[in-house]
DNA sequence: GTCTATAGACAGATAGAC
DNA sequence: GTCTATCTGTCTATAGAC
């Protein structure tokens, strides 16, 4: 695990994160020192300045990225159809990208209170972009009459909390398989929007 | 806000809990310093170990104080009639308390992760005698024919996960009152859970 | 029951050698 | 790019005066 002097080899960037991403998900931001990362990555903590110029721009960087992560993998998926098909298309996408990334899921909802105030606005402006895909969705799907929702803003809000909920349960490994757990969410989203 | 040495207000003890879950639900447990809880209270760090022994017990009697009244309540609700009157009385009990304890909500979910391990399994087997009481009425409905469910498990997470996302957005002084959020919720979890 | 003072550990971040 | 060493500050918790 430690490593000798001048190693340099070349990817301790990427390690940086996947150790800040493991344990801030794991015992919280506040919870985890520099030096805990450090030794994980097996460097002193010196070096991780390197990388970051603050504990605070680490986290930021990993909610950052997750979320251009979702959004652009949501923009690119191939879709089409109605109401409907896009809001199966949405859940599926959603539960299985989630399901995929459960400790960047984690911190993005988690650690929103220990981001810096300007932090905090980047990231919620993108939280709100991701939102808004889905209430245009239930929007079309109420002026085409196939969804009863009374509030457009609130069962967004409801569907992606319910969605989300997965990670609180869900192992890999476990008695369902990601195919299931899809169609087991997707038919009670189903049910709870349509008429 | 200061107060004097040897002012014996006997008064002491809710307010530093007042404080500590005020603090711990906006800026999270190991944020937050002893030093800012006195602070808040109008005393010296040292005198709130007149009142807990450590930081720890104090994070663990807020989180089970908050559940043994959730069960509390719940246990003392007069209700009756079959699965679907008793999922509707569900629905709307967790709504309304949770809606009514903000502060203790966000910190029984977000701070399991800061609980020592036996704190933790204690709170744990809380949680889960709640999330029991909801199976059981699903596992009633689908007896009786009421309610499809693929999965009692993952429906009664689900609906626990919708409805405790109420408090992401819910503010007091908001466009719907408390009774309008608690029918908006219970038409998505009815439409969800019946056929 | 609260104060002041402090022990002892650990935090984030930086400087300079290599 | 990583190291060692360290600055400066804060933390939890305790001791003893009042």
């Amino acid at each position: 695990m430690a490593r000798t002097q001048g190693s340099h080899s070349g990817i301790t960037g990427p390690r940086i994160s996947d150790a800040a991403l493991r344990l801030f998900a794991q015992h919280g931001y506040a919870a985890v020192s520099m030096r805990q990362i450090a030794r994980e990555v097996g460097v002193q903590a010196g070096a991780l300045y390197n990388y970051t110029p603050d504990k605070q721009s680490l986290l930021f960087r990993l909610m950052e990225s997750h979320m251009t992560e979702l959004l652009a993998s949501w923009r690119d998926l191939p879709r089409d159809g109605g109401a409907l098909s896009q809001l199966e298309a949405f859940t599926r996408f959603h539960i299985r990208f989630h399901m995929r990334r459960p400790d960047a899921v984690f911190i993005a909802y988690m650690e929103l209170r220990n981001l810096s105030p300007d932090n905090f606005t980047s990231i919620e402006s993108l939280r709100r972009e991701y939102e808004t895909a889905l209430e245009m969705i239930l929007k079309q799907g109420v002026s085409e009459g196939v969804f009863v929702v009374p509030d457009t803003k609130i069962a967004t809000l409801a569907v992606i909390a319910m969605l989300n909920g997965v990670n609180t349960w869900y192992r890999s490994g476990g008695r369902l398989s990601l195919d299931e757990v899809e169609t087991t969410y997707w038919e009670m989203v189903r049910r709870a929007m349509v008429s």
